[in-house]
DNA sequence: ACCATTTGACCAAG
DNA sequence: CTTGGTCAAATGGT
């Protein structure tokens, strides 16, 4: 399934399947929220009880021990990449400070031929590794919002159109582009967002973003949204307003308008699931996270990708997505995709 | 000019 | 030592 095939330590085997039953805890907060509010609220409290306690089991295994180390060894190149153009021997940049390695747990492993996964991310590196590339990721929220997760982009080996992801550490910002979603979902729910809601749509990344790099997620569109929202929600978009200066100049969206494929329908990603939210009629496919406590739970799970692509990696498909509905397609940088809900 | 990416060097762990 | 992960100056796009 969706993590790392290979030989996998029985902590590992836990873990995932630990992840499996919060996805599908998350599954059953979001048909539960639907439902009849006062069901809801008992429910509901078990239910979050629940996802305390798998994230705590979760990070004491991810952090207990090394925890899936994927990768095989005998990797090379160290030195001989192409010549820089007149930099390098400027001085040596040493640093007093001593560097640690990651530590944080792998949360999760997917194979994609998408690099677009909703939240902001900078890279900082890249390595070759067995004759792929790793392009190592950061939240781009960690220098203000001090958000720890990270990711690692590798080549497939046998697919070099397809990616293994693996991310690593929890996100812990809040990126502005979620917003949108929470309006919609408040609009939906007649009710307050949730906080433990984990809210994901997706807005159509082209222009700069070249096939390899990372995206931004907020759109020009979402900010339109977002200005729209505040028309109706003035004092839950100040809430958010504080974060509209803080994501990197860049946006994933070079133009006002995302692709045409891509209006009509808002997603919402909801404990591990995508759901079809209504009454958003014009809403791109914006990309955002939420509270995103218990993100990447990016398995994506049971979405089905274009291009034949083998999505077979992907985490837990929905076993019983009765509540999903709905379909649509959207392009990604090169990548065109089908959603299929 | 600003900011994200590139990329060799540096560093820790095995 | 090898390998993988991170740093940070340089680079290039906007």
């Amino acid at each position: 399934m969706a993590s790392s095939g290979g030989g996998r330590s029985p902590a590992t085997a836990v873990l995932d399947d630990l992840v499996d039953v919060r996805d599908r805890v998350g599954m059953l907060q979001t048909v539960l929220h639907e439902s009849s509010p006062r069901a809801t609220a008992e429910a509901g409290e078990l239910v979050e009880g629940m996802m305390a306690k798998l994230s705590s089991s979760m990070s004491v295994l991810g952090t207990g021990d090394g925890v899936i180390a994927s990768s095989s060894g005998a990797g090379r190149e160290s030195g001989g990449r192409r010549e820089r153009t007149g930099a390098a021997a400027s001085g040596p940049h040493r640093r007093s400070s001593p560097r640690r390695r990651m530590k944080s747990p792998l949360i999760k492993t997917v194979t994609t031929t998408m690099l677009t996964d909703g939240k902001s991310w900078r890279k900082y590196g890249q390595k070759q590794i067995n004759d792929s590339t790793r392009s190592y990721y950061r939240c781009t929220h960690k220098p203000d919002q001090g958000c720890q997760a990270k990711r690692h982009v590798q080549e497939s080996e046998s697919n070099p159109a397809e990616y293994t992801i693996d991310y690593y550490g929890q996100h812990t910002c809040r990126d502005p582009s979620t917003f949108p979603s929470l309006i919609a979902q408040g609009a939906a729910a007649a009710a307050p967002p949730p906080d433990f809601a984990n809210l994901i749509s997706f807005a159509p990344i082209n222009g700069s973003n070249r096939g390899f790099t990372a995206s931004t997620s907020t759109s020009a569109f979402a900010h339109h949204l977002m200005k729209e929202a505040a028309d109706h929600h003035s004092m839950l978009f100040s809430r958010f307003s504080n974060h509209s200066s803080s994501p990197p100049a860049q946006e994933g969206v070079s133009s006002g308008s995302p692709s045409p494929a891509c209006h009509g329908k808002f997603m919402q990603y909801a404990g591990g699931q995508f759901i079809n939210v209504t009454g958003l009629s014009t809403s791109p496919l914006t990309v955002g996270s939420a509270p995103a406590e218990y993100w990447p739970v990016v398995g994506v799970a049971g979405v089905d990708m274009d291009a034949g692509a083998a999505m077979d990696s992907f985490a837990s498909p929905p076993s019983s997505p009765g509540f999903l509905s709905g379909s649509l397609e959207g392009s990604f940088g090169n990548n065109v995709c089908h959603w299929r809900i």
